[in-house]
DNA sequence: AGAATAGGCAAGTATCCACTTGCCTGTCAA
DNA sequence: TTGACAGGCAAGTGGATACTTGCCTATTCT
């Protein structure tokens, strides 16, 4: 859980979540372009694919290998959780 | 924004929230000696102000001075829209 | 008044992390 | 089969940040 906090610290984290929102199952270049095109980031294919590395190591994102190509896909799950943490129950007011 | 993921991305900041819904509107003290109790965090107080000021600076907390202490109290509404970032729209499938 | 309590400010340190750089592997098309 | 394409690995670097250290102010209690 604590990978997942930590993997949406970053905002071009965040973007290509947000790119995989829009369209699920994206290889590494695309998502570089569309990070460029869209969200004017402007970093290095390697820089990608380590974010992608985090993404994947907190669970946020699964990956499928076809032949030259890596397709990456969002799994929302973790994301549910997190909302979940803070906003259910209504704090107790301090009266001591 | 930005400075609400920044803010949560903090395994001691997250466990200043939950303290938080526990019992709003603490002191300085009060938060940590409780996150040493039920957290095991052994902080000291000027890192536990540090992390204060973050949460603040997030918008996650606000404070109010009495005297000689100041009390925190959770705000939210921060969290209620990271929630709902990713989790509304289905992503579109890949058919290209 | 004097001591203890609650908290603040600021500089220094050490670690973490995003990004680069350079090179390598595997796949497909001409 | 040769070159272009898609991606991987690993070491190095610079900047951010969590935490400490030392000292200071303000409030309350005896």
């Amino acid at each position: 859980m604590d990978d997942v906090f930590r993997a949406i610290a970053d905002p071009t984290r965040r973007a290509i979540l947000d790119e995989l929102v829009d369209r699920d199952g994206q290889s590494l270049f695309e998502i570089c372009s569309r990070l460029t095109m869209k969200h004017g980031i402007c970093s290095s294919r390697q820089a990608i694919s380590q974010h992608l590395d985090v993404l994947q190591g907190a669970g946020l994102v699964e990956s499928r290998r076809e032949g030259r190509f890596k397709f990456h896909f969002l799994n929302r799950k973790p994301l549910e959780q997190i909302a979940r943490r803070w906003l259910r129950a209504q704090p107790r007011e301090n009266n001591s």
